[in-house]
DNA sequence: GTCGCCGTTGTAAACGATTACAAGAACGAT
DNA sequence: ATCGTTCTTGTAATCGTTTACAACGGCGAC
């Protein structure tokens, strides 16, 4: 025994397709007629079917997001915002997992018109021609959660990552902390490079020398730590800024295994302000680049883009704040 | 200008829509067939509606993989070994988030039923009768990561965590921690009250006084501080199990706000051994509960069910071990 | 040359919903 | 009584695929 269909439901009320879509729909009809086609909707336990109607409405009423990698705890963050508005807005938030490769990102964004769902927030690490092609020809409205260049013609909301080091830099100045290095994730990444950017931006601005950069491999703990051990081989900083929190939780732990203690012999800030900021030890001061907001005013373009997709691509700006806690003076 | 359909690129090729549908699925054709197809589905940039496919075939090649909160570490490595072993098998896999509630979660496996996902994966907190009757009349295959009763008939894959508290124990007494407290997630769920008797008996296998037991509000961060602060109020206990790894770094921080260190003052030991164990400080010992082998298991056991929706439901219980590190002596 | 067979292609009917349109009922106004 | 209006309901087309079935052409065997 099948699940039944709308037809079953109509044969069992004696009525009519038509009328059965209707009363499901909350169009107007006779109280009995209402009547009837609950009953035989209980009795039968009939679910409309999601992809017959998608396909003959047009719409999906699914919205995705796709995340690079789950581990990074700034995510979390943002996904929990995005499903806030979405579902406020009677959407399902579906999230899918892009690979770190771009080619992952451009399959992804080009599979949309496939019909999975009716728009795509997008957080990209990489961003190439490519990719950009594809979100301005994707069937789906597409918001990126990040930098891609105005041409792509798309609603973005990014943060202001060098501002935010520009804080980090103010913060540790003031706490009398010079000798600041930098470690940063993969230079080839959106947010590798506006990360050096920002770091050479905010040392030339208070006047200081880099006390060492180091390109980790990777916006993760391991390669923290790997960092860790390559900056601390080679120099003593009073202070590290770190490109995200992952990055700086890893070099915390190899600071530890050279015996220094953080605060006291090294200052250590983050970036992004996830939970696990606060979850470490000692608790991360960290920038926070406004993820939980980001996540939020993504959703809300995307919303806004599904309604009128003529608007014209707005491009919003977020910015930072610092979180201070005990890894600083 | 609209997405082509089968028939646009049956017109631009000047064949049948048959034809086209036999070529992209691969079906025999001649080789010129094939080429004309291609080159009109390349020249119009086709893409298959991937609804009106699963509308007719009845399948839609996604998987769903529901988790109560994303914000739990332990779900990053299932989510990653049931990724892997999913997209390898050819299916999309899609994640949601279902609220703690269970009613969420019942809605959920309800709505499986609209057909969005071929098969489903879910790890429910909280277990009731009304969501194993849900369960049990899906309309596609589930596997529940977790436990419910054999009467659910249902493909389930769940750990030992009686078991993984035992090595716990034994760990802590075979280094002279005798003082045990433990800090559990809140009683209602399924692993509370896994966790709560598994303490009890393993402390009983070791005749031992349990020295204090913490109910959390929840399996998270911020309730294991809340715990810790209940705990360290009344008692000094030499060693604290704590049912996750976010309730045992929450009981960490307090411990450090009482100004006792870790390993030597209080012994700490967490559950699932997730990233953040590693990423704690000092990185915690904790028990594996197989997350990742449970959620290949899972992700196998429900393509083994969508192969074969007959075969009689399995029930696997992974295995416990310890993983060892600084947190404890 | 005719027949049968096989391989390739086209026609049309599904899948399960929504919805334009038409038909019928009810009712008041003339 | 007739007509027009409005409200409710039913019939059938449609969304974009897949696929059963039929048609056709080519080819070898007799």
């Amino acid at each position: 025994m099948s699940r039944p269909t709308i037809a079953g439901v109509a044969r069992a009320a004696g009525v009519s397709v038509a009328s059965v879509s209707r009363v499901l729909n909350g169009l107007p009809a006779t109280e009995e007629m209402v009547e009837r086609v609950q009953r035989a909707v209980e009795e039968l336990g009939y679910v409309p079917d999601a992809r017959a109607r998608s396909l003959k409405v047009g719409r999906t009423f699914q919205l995705t997001l796709a995340v690079a990698d789950v581990g990074n705890p700034v995510y979390v963050t943002m996904m929990r915002a995005v499903e806030e508005v979405v579902s406020a807005a009677g959407y399902r938030l579906v999230v899918t997992t892009t690979g770190p490769d771009v080619v992952d990102e451009v399959a992804l964004v080009r599979g949309m018109a496939r019909g999975y769902a009716d728009g795509l927030v997008i957080s990209p690490l990489r961003v190439d021609e490519d990719l950009i092609k594809s979100i301005r020809e994707c069937e789906v409205p597409v918001v990126v959660a990040g930098n891609v260049p105005p041409k792509a013609g798309v609603d973005t909301v990014r943060a202001n990552s060098p501002k935010g080091i520009l804080l980090a830099v103010e913060h540790l100045t003031a706490k009398g902390r010079q000798e600041i290095a930098f470690v940063n994730g993969p230079a080839d990444t959106v947010p590798g490079t506006a990360r050096a950017k920002g770091f050479a931006e905010a040392m030339k601005e208070f006047k200081l020398r880099s006390a060492g950069e180091i390109e980790a491999a990777d916006f993760t703990f391991a390669a923290g730590r790997e960092a860790g051990k390559k900056l601390f081989k080679k120099s003593r900083p009073g202070a590290v800024i770190c490109a995200n929190d992952l990055l700086a939780v890893g070099v915390m732990h190899e600071l530890a295994a050279y015996g220094l203690s953080v605060p006291q012999d090294v200052a250590v800030v983050g970036m992004d302000d996830s939970e696990l900021a606060e979850q470490s030890f000692p608790p991360l001061t960290s920038v926070n680049l406004g993820s939980a907001e980001r996540g939020r005013r993504a959703a809300e373009l995307l919303l806004a883009r599904i309604d009128d997709p003529a608007r014209s691509p707005r491009r919003i700006v977020v910015q930072p704040s610092l979180s201070v806690r005990r890894s600083t003076p």
